[in-house]
Order: structure tokens, then sequence, then C-alpha cells
DNA sequence: GGTCTATATATCGACCGACGATATATCGCC
DNA sequence: GGCGATATATCGTCGGTCGATATATAGACC
């Protein structure tokens, strides 16, 4: 994930968000999304975090498990998942853009 | 705060950044906050939320408090608060349309 | 005048998720 | 054989979210 940069304080985006643009990219396993995540937002993920996310992203449907190659237990967007992620990320653009627009507006 | 209007599951962003984006309009105080963001982003944000939120950002000198004018209590963004949202916003915007390239990559 | 709704703020409690810490096992490399 | 990187799993805590509840006032409607 090529870094947007954020080490700011507070989240910019919920842990679960993260995990799902990183599979946009295609399938991965739990420590490839970790490192990937990680390298992208600046900010590292703990395992507890990941893991305890992709069991609840499994069990909402919009991520899959993939059959485990040797220790890997990949997973993969499911179509909802990829749907889900498509509006999600839309909305979040035209809201980040919004923002943006206002402070250009106010403070010039 | 013009719709961008997604009433999906999950959250996109946390409520103090939905704070922010809505006093980056202009200073306002928690009812207006609370009205304007609920019609903005579709999800209503209850007062518990609100005034928690509220508190925290001024603890952490993002926003400051206006005096009262009746019974409303105005807040409107710092510099600093300005500053941080400005980034936190530039990266999530970045972010977000990282997201939806890698989507159309993937499923055309 | 009485009632109802909208405005406006405040607080409490419960639950959920984030996060760090910790544990465990294996692989490749020197 | 040892060491660091890879890889997954679990537990406990803490903070924030969120709904419920309380309170007070202004305005509208009958």
């Amino acid at each position: 994930m090529p870094a947007p940069t954020s080490p700011e304080f507070g989240r910019f985006a919920e842990p679960a968000l993260l995990i799902l643009v990183s599979l946009s990219e295609g399938p991965k396993h739990g420590y490839a999304i970790m490192t990937d995540v990680e390298s992208g937002s600046g900010r590292p993920m703990g395992p507890g975090t990941l893991y305890a996310a992709l069991v609840r992203l499994e069990e909402s449907g919009l991520i899959e498990a993939l059959p485990p190659v040797d220790r890997r237990r990949p997973y993969r967007l499911t179509g909802v998942g990829a749907t889900h992620l498509q509006h999600q990320l839309t909305a979040l653009s035209s809201f980040a853009d919004l923002g943006l627009q206002r402070l250009r507006e106010t403070a010039p």
C-alpha cells in the first residue's frame, strides 16, 4: 500500500477499512496485511487488532477465507465486500473533499 | 453539511472528524452540529457521543469555546485544529482514491 | 391557558472494538 | 544450532461510542 503517510494523532479510519483496502489489491494473508497496512499508514497494526478485525469481517461476509497455503491463511474480498468498500470510499472521498473545500473557503 | 449519504453499516469516520468538518463551515453550537452531522452523514449522532467528543476536542486544543449566546454554547476550530483537519482530510482523500483505483483495476 | 414539539445541553451505563502484551511455531540463513 | 523474520492466536484493559434519560426553555397550535 503506497504511503498516504499520516502519522498524525487520532484515527482517520478504522482498521477494518484499512484491511479492506489492502485486500482490494488482491488476496492476502494476515501477516501480509499487517505489514502492508503498516507501511501504508505509518501506524503499526498489532496482531490483536488485525485478527479480531478479520474475524468480524468474515462473519459479516465482507471477506472470505481461501484454502490455507502452508502456514498462511489468505483472505479475499467478497462481492459484497467490494461493493461495500466502494460505497464507503466514495462517501469518504466526497466527505474529505467537502471538508477541504470548506477549509479553503473559510481560511484562504 | 450537504449529504455524502452513507447509511451503510460500519463507521467510516470517527465522530470527532465529523464534528471538525462541521465546524470547518464556521462556528456552531452543539445542537447545530448534531443536526448538521445527521443530515450530512445520514447517521444520527446522539448527544452522548456529541458532547463527550466536544470535551475531548477542546481538551486537545483542536476546538475552542466561544462566549455563550442565550442557551447556546458555540465552538470554533482553532488554528491547530484547522491544520490538523487539513492533514487528516488530505491523507483520507488520497487513501480513499487509492482504494477506489485498486477496485477499478481488480474488478473492471 | 394548556399542551406539544423543537431547541439545547448534560450525564450515566453498557457494550464493543482497538491495542498492547504475550505465546507459540516454523522457515531461511549464517 | 541459533537467530531473526514469518505467521497466527489469545487475553485483558482501556477508551470511546451510543442509547437512554433528565432538564429547561421557546414557540406554535387549539
